[in-house]
DNA sequence: ATGTTTCCACCTAGGTGAAAACTT
DNA sequence: AAGTTTTCACCTAGGTGGAAACAT
């Protein structure tokens, strides 16, 4: 991996569940955004490797747009297309994973979840946990580690985006919305999520 | 307070649901005890007050067997009598608390919540975040907290009870139990635990 | 017409006491 | 007879998509 400034390090972060974000990334994946914020799903789950194991990090999320546009689904032919400029990008909101401080081994040591992570399309939120975006706007997670000199460092304000590793997974892109605008997206997400309505156990099922 | 040096310090640990636990004190609290592990109720709660805002604090709870008899429950009296000799007690189990550890600043913050602690009858159980007690015993929660010099500290491996602060509490005093001796407890456990069957908002009961 | 909000039924996940079955 | 284990219906708590109402 390589940070902002080109050092070579060991660091490498694998994101989990890489078939179910293909399947979602093949079909032009959807995140609901609301109000009251929504989680991701899948959520973003990844495994952390070449830390120093004995030192602290701080790992976060933003989510950056992909470009400057406003997107539209288009039902005749079911696409996304580009529907004009997009509104002014809002000040990056960062998901700080909530066990920050870690130590490398820690963080190592199991799949690093970030699955509390809400979406949210109110623009004043305040909210902790949540990330604000605009809807019909097309979007990628980052996930950043820094290392930090002592588990004494409060994070939000340590949090330096210039010096941290930056990595970033090309099926991770998604276009926001406040409601599904391809079926077979909706489909997947019920097939996939156990807490989508739809969800059957199909133990239970044959009953 | 003191610890058991005799050191005075101002550290201050108070009971939280005071009028609670007293309600169930003056019908001889009863706490479940299962293989699987059951969490008290009412939880241990309290307000720390007098710690350095800047230091590394641990805390945690041992459950200690207030004499070493057997209790028997006999229905004609509906009072616990003693019915024999204890069995002997069980090496020291510890519920340290999840956030540990953790500088004073936190701890004074808000109530240190001890709602995940679980007991349990299970003799070879390791199960991390239960203690290990015998049925129809009688007990007592203490508290204690335990300064330390960095964060870096592993909590499982610096507890010393010797140079902690210690504080208990008489209210909390239950005896064991696998099943409700006195059906004015659980009555009380029913009216007073939003997850005990028989709970009802009051305004859709009058529907 | 298009996108958003609100409400809701339906899930998962897990904490309860009751009752029946089991143990000794 | 007395105590324990198992199972279960009934809760809380909160994550889903759907439908209808609402906004622009």
């Amino acid at each position: 991996s390589r940070n902002k400034q080109g050092v070579e390090t060991g660091i490498q972060v694998q994101l989990c569940q890489k078939e179910l974000w293909n399947q979602f990334h093949g079909l032009g994946n959807e995140m609901i955004i609301t109000k009251a914020g929504r989680r991701m799903f899948p959520a973003l789950k990844v495994n952390v490797t070449g830390l120093d194991p004995d030192g602290y990090y701080l790992i976060w999320v933003e989510i950056t747009a992909v470009d400057n546009n406003r997107y539209r689904y288009v039902y005749p032919s079911s696409q996304w297309m580009i529907a004009g400029a997009g509104d002014v990008p809002l000040p990056t909101n960062r998901y700080l994973h909530p066990d920050i401080p870690a130590k490398g081994y820690h963080l190592m040591a199991r799949i690093v979840n970030f699955d509390k992570l809400k979406l949210t399309n109110s623009k004043q939120t305040t909210e902790k946990g949540q990330i604000a975006l605009h809807s019909m706007h097309k979007y990628q997670p980052l996930i950043y580690i820094q290392k930090v000199e002592t588990p004494f460092t409060v994070p939000d304000q340590a949090v330096d985006t210039k010096i941290a590793f930056q990595f970033s997974f090309p099926e991770t892109v998604f276009i926001t919305v406040t409601a599904y605008q391809n079926q077979e997206i909706t489909k997947l997400k019920i097939a996939s999520n156990p807490f989508a309505k739809g969800f059957r156990d199909p133990v239970k099922n044959s009953e």
